[in-house]
DNA sequence: AGCCAGGTGACCG
DNA sequence: CGGTCACATGGC
């Protein structure tokens, strides 16, 4: 199964830093991703710049990538609006990251995934999440895995009723309160995530800051790529380099009205670029 | 060896 | 409101 699409890199949004079970497989170096998502495995090869090989069915596709990863949307417009802009460092960092898309994510996934993102680098943030889809998650077996196991990420019913300590163990440090307190909540029905989806960002932020360890930040990640409020602007120490060292605080992303979620991905991406920061 | 990481909550004035 | 501090732990 073939995509084109010029705005379709998969390297560059396995490196965005927003998912973090999107990982690089390293063979015959071929620019190679595999992923675990909506309960299957997927594996995608950067054919060329605007060709990606996805290795699943026409009927999966349609069913379950092409959304998420957001296909219907159209990146080169925004691409070509920030390059043929005013903001330098927009330009620069638009053509840099053309390729990044933001993906729709399952929600609760999200919100575990940025609730640990808290003070941790990515591939911290990466390992803790494995061993919670080891320890937690249902296994499944395909064909394009070749007969080794895969986990999904688990269901907020198992994770729970986890054992403190045993999330503990798996380098969620003091986090692992906030997990369970999400987990519960979303049991309980006093988070309803899918119905976040359909309100408006402000009520989603605002809704998901209730629960402790989600502050402005973890919010407007959960929001952007859980539920593809593609308004929010999650500021982390990266963006916040960016705002102070490139734009002197005066950043306005009213500029970008409707889609500010979509820029702060590519100053993301490209001002750890401009730090030196490898890859992960 | 020490600083930093896709921050947050508690506490202070 | 805005500043400071502790927090648990791996990466580099």
């Amino acid at each position: 199964m073939f995509v084109h699409n010029e705005n379709f890199n998969i390297m560059q949004i396995a490196a965005s830093g927003q998912c973090f079970r999107m990982n690089r497989m390293n063979e015959s170096k071929k620019q190679k991703c595999n992923l675990v998502a909506y309960g299957r495995y997927l594996e995608l090869t950067q054919l060329d710049a605007e060709t990606v090989e996805l290795s699943c069915s026409e009927e999966e596709f349609h069913q379950i990538w092409e959304e998420y990863f957001d296909l219907s949307y159209d990146y080169s417009k925004v691409v070509t609006e920030l390059i043929s802009g005013e903001d330098e460092f927009l330009k620069k960092a638009a053509e840099y990251g053309r390729g990044i898309r933001i993906l729709k994510q399952e929600p609760f996934e999200a919100a575990i995934s940025f609730i640990i993102s808290q003070n941790k680098n990515i591939p911290a943030i990466k390992s803790c999440i494995e061993g919670i889809c080891r320890c937690y998650g249902e296994d499944k077996i395909s064909r394009e895995c070749g007969n080794t196991p895969f986990h999904l990420f688990p269901k907020a019913e198992v994770l729970a009723r986890a054992d403190k300590e045993a999330l503990r163990s798996l380098n969620t440090g003091y986090r692992d309160e906030y997990i369970l307190q999400a987990a519960r909540s979303v049991v309980l029905g006093d988070l309803n995530l899918e119905d976040l989806k359909s309100k408006s960002f402000e009520e989603a932020v605002d809704t998901l800051k209730k629960l402790r360890g989600i502050g402005e930040k973890v919010a407007n990640c959960i929001s952007l790529y859980g539920l593809h409020h593609i308004e929010g602007f999650p500021i982390d120490v990266w963006i916040l380099r960016a705002l102070k060292e490139v734009y002197n605080n005066r950043f306005d992303k009213g500029k970008y009205q409707g889609y500010a979620g979509i820029v702060q991905q590519y100053m993301f991406y490209y001002i750890r670029y401009l730090k030196g920061i490898k890859e992960s």
